[in-house]
DNA sequence: TTAAAGTTTCAGTAATTTCTGAAACTTTAA
DNA sequence: TTAAAGTTTCAGAAATTACTGAAACTTTAA
């Protein structure tokens, strides 16, 4: 498959940022690739039009399935598997969003939970614990929150981003209403 | 300065979740020991606590300090400069989250608006085009709540959090007095 | 002004992560 | 049942990133 310019350019700009998203390049670049192909893509023409191994693609492959983010198609009298993202961009948004969410604090957070229920045996670790109970406590509510959103319809989410800060407003008119009914 | 066991596993896993959470190891292992530290700690104390080499805690000062999660401290009578988090636990996690959102999402951004710009040459960048358009807007949004939230009080913030999938309904509300009011 | 204490820098080394290419394995059409 | 086409795996090579230790530099108390 050849790529024009700019589509190389995105491509590649996804390679770079890969690592920064989760991934290591090739895997980004390969979602990138999937994201502005039109149609399925097989391991073969992404090897190809990568310029990477056909083994490195095969990793890939299986590092986007575990994220989640791509989908097997199969083309009639065809035994090849082609490839598609797995979804709209907000669907993969939201996976990337999700599973980045489970590796960055799950783990964390249940090394705290473990550690705060026993008691601190000296003055460093009863200061220590205190700050650990802190993290712990925010982690769990950014945790709570953020599955409580991903439960929220799409289209009641994109309201509430839009709303930005008019949150706000609405959080004060809520008080006033709540209050007026006392 | 002597770990407790418990505290030395918390500061070893900071190191491990580190390069998850955007820095390396040893980076992740001194912020760890410093939010835990009831007083601040010389470069020397990270270096022989951690048992790595002075020239990589200064390294990883200076990482931290781009971060801004660190802060110098002097004793009267002491030249050297003494580390401590800046700020609460709340504060560090909200600048790491607009550090990272910053390191992530800006650059795409930017190539993205460029690319957008100029017309598609053909069928190919038509549809690549359209998926990038879908990518950039939702960037923008993203990127648009995220400094709206940054502008709310915490402790609006945190209100909206523990509020979780309620806002729904606050929204539902808002709706119903905006209609009624026609 | 000096020298001792403290700090920073950086070239080279070590550790880790990513990638290749070839071999093993699987599938299916004939 | 065979062999050609397709796919997966994995040991080792390559590339990248992190770290050390020593030397250069800076500061300040005497």
């Amino acid at each position: 498959m050849l790529l024009s310019p700019k589509l190389e350019s995105f491509v590649m700009h996804c390679g770079e940022m890969g690592s920064r998203w989760g991934f290591n390049r090739t895997v980004g670049q390969m979602i990138g690739l999937l994201i502005v192909s039109e149609n399925p893509v097989s391991a073969n023409e992404l090897a190809e039009t990568l310029n990477i191994s056909r083994g490195n693609v095969s990793m890939g492959i299986k590092e986007l399935q575990s994220w989640r983010l791509i989908q097997v198609q199969h083309i009639p009298g065809d035994r090849k598997d082609y490839y598609s993202p797995a979804g709209s961009i907000w669907d993969l948004a939201t996976r990337v969003f999700e599973e980045r969410r489970k590796r960055e604090m799950d783990p964390t957070l249940s090394l705290l939970r473990s550690s705060i229920l026993d008691q601190p045996a000296n003055q460093q670790e009863e200061y220590a614990q205190e700050k650990m109970h802190e993290i712990h406590d925010l982690l769990e509510s950014v945790t709570l929150w953020a599955s409580e959103l991903q439960n929220m319809s799409p289209e009641k989410l994109k309201t509430l981003m839009k709303l930005g800060a008019g949150v706000g407003k609405v959080l004060d008119m809520k008080d006033k209403l709540l209050n007026s009914n006392k």
